[in-house]
DNA sequence: ATAAATTTTTAGTCTTGTCTAAAAATTTAT
DNA sequence: ATAAATTTTTAGACAAGACTAAAAATTTAT
């Protein structure tokens, strides 16, 4: 069984794991979880003990097929309750990280499986990220980022990069949601911002903007 | 804020002195908490400090209202995720009590309620307990228990004094379950054991049975 | 009322997970 | 290729929460 503290290491360890391929350094795990490098190299003694990943020092580490498993199953945990609270309890997509964050660690074979059911099966969190299986399989999401469309390209809103409060207001703000068609009207080759339509409105954002919002085309 | 070992303290403090009324002892909390005394006395002194409960040196405890609403709200959260489990996830009494003493940590307040909105502002949790308010007031509710009927009285089971898995599979292997109406056959003197109809059938149980089950007349 | 038994508290230790400061290794720059 | 800068690890410390063993206080029994 893992502490709270060990898997919220695995969870992390795993995200870096999925942008960046290589071996996660410590530095990098602790900017990640807020804490210091010298904690991360303890805590990862105990994780390569209890066989979840691999450590060399010096060069970071790699998650193992069980540190996968388990990673993956903390992240299910997390998008199966973030579906719960927007479905069922009147959450915006903006409101439900910090409360998921709590209700991942909840260890009960049964009630995960049974949300499961309850909420229907879903395939995806309210940010569009996948649900991953009992198993631990994520199912691939096409998608690219809309800062690589060009003029007068379509896509279809279909996830978010960043899952901040901050950055979800923003597109409540501004009427960009999931499931909505994006035509760029114009691109700004000086600062990459878009000019685009969305419900029927024409508006411009910026290259940090576009670059957190995942279409499909 | 209160750890999630605070809470625990808290609760368990809460739940032995709506029993006996005065002051609880070390021990007794040391017991209820399956812990040594000596913790207690560590642990009381830090809940003192936050002023959630009154501590004099060898006599005991009492909690203060402060103490009191904090560990309503914890009980609150318990019952709640109980009545969510049974009615939405198809858990059986006797299975709630482990998940929720995990549920009833989570801190959001927005989460309590709407899940509280979501279930119907229900009453009364699956074992019949009631289900204290956002302010900490338990709706109080008439019962006694089944041991004291006498001979061809009437009562309707209420609710159970022991929420133990083992003695709610009993209950359920002999089909008794909250609503129903049990009439006393007879009742033997010698070791308090009942013969109770119920369900249209005649039973026998003993007095250690009748002692856990509450009725109304 | 004093001795015996019990309960409670204190003192010191342990584990988990964190930290700071310093040492060691690696990477980058000249 | 060596020095400088950066990253990582080690060593030692601390807080929370628990434990054991021993001391102190209280309760019970004679």
């Amino acid at each position: 069984m893992f502490s709270l503290s060990e898997e919220n290491y695995l969870k992390s360890i795993f995200h870096l794991q999925t942008i960046s391929g290589k071996g996660i350094s410590t530095s990098a795990i602790a900017k990640k979880l807020d804490t210091k490098p010298s904690s991360v190299t303890d805590m990862i003694k105990k994780l390569a003990d209890k066989q979840v990943l691999v450590y060399k020092k010096y060069q970071g580490v790699t998650l193992t097929n069980l540190g996968m498993k388990v990673a993956a199953s903390i992240i299910r945990k997390h998008r199966l309750w973030e579906v719960f609270l927007v479905e069922k309890l009147n959450f915006s997509w903006d409101e439900v990280h910090d409360v998921a964050e709590q209700l991942e660690h909840i260890k009960s074979p049964k009630l995960i499986n049974e949300l499961d059911e309850f909420l229907g099966f879903p395939k995806k969190d309210p940010h569009g990220d996948p649900i991953p299986d009992k198993e631990g399989n994520f199912q691939k999401i096409e998608k690219r980022l809309l800062s690589t469309l060009e003029e007068n390209q379509y896509g279809i809103c279909v996830g978010v990069n960043d899952s901040s409060s901050e950055f979800l207001k923003y597109l409540d703000k501004h009427q960009i949601s999931l499931g909505q068609q994006i035509k760029v009207i114009s691109k700004e080759s000086f600062d990459g911002s878009l000019t685009i339509l969305i419900n029927k409105k024409e508006i411009t954002i910026s290259h940090k903007i576009s670059n957190n919002i995942y279409i499909q085309s």
